[in-house]
DNA sequence: TAGTGGTCTAGACCACGTA
DNA sequence: ACGTGGTCTAGACCACTAA
């Protein structure tokens, strides 16, 4: 059971989705949303501002809920997301191989802390998968994940969903992420499992994943072939303070 | 004269970065908040919500709000943040080389909105600089800002800094950008005015800017040495509905 | 003038964590 | 048992837009 907020904004979403509010128009006035829902003006608010937040409408005084232009889902790195999720939502065939499993590795501890130079280095299990799009292999993933979150991390879970295997069955509150992206020449790894060649540059994304108690417990490399490489972003502008 | 709750928001955070409230440790509660600001919980929560959104603390019920590593600004991508604004955060000297500027331009409709095949043009003010960072011609930003917006725009405006003048001089309020980052190979204009070969790839940025009242009015092609581009982000996970 | 969104309040009840 | 954050409410006042 979600909260009342909640289910006014999936409500409202879907309705834009499905264009029963067009891109152009406004949506019900907060008033009418009151007496529609049977809440709160503050509740409808609340789900108003992540529709806001996410770029479905743009709030306008005075006037009312304007239906925008919203981002698509790109890609692989908008939100946090995992590739089933994607796959479903783009319709895409996804294939997921596998090529290294290793529960006994480590990781320096600074790549989910940047605090001072610690040379101390975490156990972890450390896995290695190709992300074939279509039939063609679009991307690596390289995931290490805290052996002292998750201990007896299942070879099946990386083979079908680590998110869901996180969240379903273990039950683990994924909450936020940092991600980086840079872009760097093709090593032979890149060369090798994604077929191009050193002329090919590559889209880097490592992010820090967190759970909702502000643990970091996923540290993750992701390499995309530069030429298939899309992300889209929406973002609103904060006032400057100078 | 700011908003409670952004006031609140902004001597929070300033006492984040400066270290009053360090990393790892817990703001005070919302109550103490209320006491602290004299003002209502709703009004403390508003300005903790905006902290929580842009990754300086973790609300942990029960417990607290706690202070985690946030993103710093990151080059050229994050949020909507002028070059002149982001070279006063960074402590870098950047000079601005306009090379181009043609106040009688015009442009497709769909760079603005991707309706229909709509094959009218829109008049604008085109403008191409070359940003220098440190002595390094680095990135082409190639603007496009619609006459009927912005009907008369001088040409120190471009060589100063385009937001300044549309928020200071205009009163124009800007208000979101939908942004697209790819990857693609260097155009003859690419390797004539960054100083790279053929090798080199370029990370491009499009991105189509509103103000408040939801007109796109800007369209900026962003261009950047692929060796130098580098974009952070922090991202919240939503609740997948499957 | 009437309707819209923007902000703030004081209070209520709940769920979670700690002791 | 107590303090924490999570949610919701009913009402107030303000600023802006439109007719």
């Amino acid at each position: 059971m979600l909260n009342k907020s909640a289910l006014v904004y999936d409500d409202l979403k879907q309705k834009i989705d499905q264009e029963v509010y067009k891109l152009g128009t406004y949506l019900p006035s907060e008033n009418q949303l009151c007496a529609l829902y049977g809440i709160s003006r503050e509740t409808g608010r609340k789900a108003l501002a992540g529709l806001a937040d996410n770029g479905y409408i743009q709030k306008i005084r005075g006037k009312g809920s304007l239906v925008i232009e919203h981002r698509q889902y790109a890609f692989p790195v908008s939100g946090i997301v995992s590739y089933k999720e994607l796959a479903h939502k783009l319709n895409v065939t996804t294939t997921n191989i596998v090529y290294e499993f290793e529960p006994q590795a480590s990781l320096p501890y600074g790549s989910f802390a940047s605090l001072g130079g610690e040379q101390t280095t975490v156990p972890v299990t450390a896995i290695k998968r190709v992300r074939v799009l279509n039939g063609e292999p679009d991307i690596i993933d390289k995931d290490y994940i805290l052996k002292s979150v998750v201990p007896n991390l299942p070879r099946r879970a990386a083979e079908d969903s680590l998110y869901a295997y996180f969240e379903q069955e273990l039950g683990l509150a994924i909450s936020y992420a940092t991600k980086e992206i840079t872009m760097e020449p093709a090593t032979a790894e890149d060369r090798e499992r994604l077929h191009v060649d050193d002329s090919m540059w590559i889209a880097v994304v490592r992010s820090v994943t967190s759970l909702e108690d502000a643990r970091a417990f996923q540290y993750t490399e992701s390499r995309h072939r530069a030429d298939k490489f899309r992300f889209r972003d929406f973002a609103r502008r904060q006032p400057q303070p100078f």
